[in-house]
DNA sequence: CGTCTATTTGAATGTACTCAAAAGCGGTGG
DNA sequence: CCACCGCTTTTGAGTACATTCAAATAGACG
């Protein structure tokens, strides 16, 4: 079983919720469980919903035309995942989402959050904290890849996120830093 | 004077005020007009405003402990700019904000801000839906960065930002790529 | 018109990538 | 429980990308 009471007291960080909207948030709901490897997304599908983490952790990524694999983003417990150009455009996705190991998820579709925008107001406060901080981490991501040299950016890195990095092979955090792994190899050991 | 009735409709783009609403955010907003090569953020300031361009176009930019100077964004006529991360923490600002021409702006404090989002709860709209296109516009960055080579970068950035392109220098072009402009230069002749 | 800054050019250097091969490690099945 | 398989990590050589520094040229602005 899925224990939805991490994804209300996530909510309810931000907004207070009565029994009527906990029941109307939970029809709507979708419980997701994934397995390792499984891919909640693949680039060029309709990405139709935003996840909530309840447990295990996952990656967002790009393939480009020659190949080459760019993380976008991970997600562990706690945190919120979508191709979110896709999702708010409803265009196809750019970046597949893959389980790093077997996960419980929340799932919101793209039209009943728009429903729900309407019947309960204040989760556009909720989404527009939500986002506003997930803006503001781009940003900050954006500052960092033009600004620090790869090293630093990988000391940045394993320091802001060391729950993650437990998670996740050292290829992956290349992927993330756009290097290759060999490099990054190269600068650990020196 | 300045003209309000640009801040006005980009707003309703999202969101329908009545007489009484924009009265009420005709009276904490503050026009401010500043001259090209102002700054209206110094880093580490206080980041107290989010700003909504009226007219001409501003910088958002890091200098780093050995100097190098990074372009964070770049906002024109109908965007918004601040610095996301000290505004909404109140923490010193990681980045300056120059005007690269005269400007006129429409500058929002963040507690008038908070104050608006509990007296008119549809601002939580509003902005829910300028964050969330702000951090998307910032995914698509990110996946840029680390996917394409430079070249690509620049040319993807000029065609997808033309209005931008005409009002800026190539250095500062390099300086939003992460790249020298010796480097750009290169690129473009070749 | 003169000054200041941006852009270009080129040489030397450093950073990061490619390719290939070896070593390490974890999981699976016999 | 060990042996094998597949994938990650390491190592190294050769190459490509990007920087630094310096100097020349071109443009923009008062």
């Amino acid at each position: 079983m899925v224990d939805t009471s991490k994804f209300f007291s996530n909510i309810q960080k931000h907004i207070v919720l009565n029994d009527a909207e906990k029941n109307y948030l939970t029809s709507i709901l979708e419980v997701k469980e994934v397995l390792r490897k499984e891919l909640i997304l693949k680039q060029g599908q309709q990405c139709k919903k935003i996840y909530f983490v309840v447990s295990g952790s996952l990656r967002a990524f790009h393939i480009n035309n020659e190949g080459k694999d760019s993380t976008i983003m991970f997600a562990i417990q706690d945190w919120w995942i979508t191709d979110m150009y896709c999702f708010i455009n409803q265009k196809p996705a750019l970046v597949a989402i893959e389980a790093l190991e077997n996960c419980q998820l929340i799932g919101l579709d793209f039209s009943s959050l728009e429903e729900l925008y309407i019947k309960i107001p204040k989760f556009e406060r909720f989404f527009r904290i939500l986002f506003q901080n997930a803006y503001s981490r781009e940003q900050l991501r954006a500052l960092d890849h033009i600004s620090y040299t790869t090293e630093e950016r990988y000391y940045r890195f394993v320091h802001k996120y060391p729950e993650i990095v437990q998670k996740i092979t050292q290829k992956q955090i290349a992927s993330y830093l756009g290097v290759t792994p060999e490099f990054l190899s190269a600068i650990k050991n020196k």
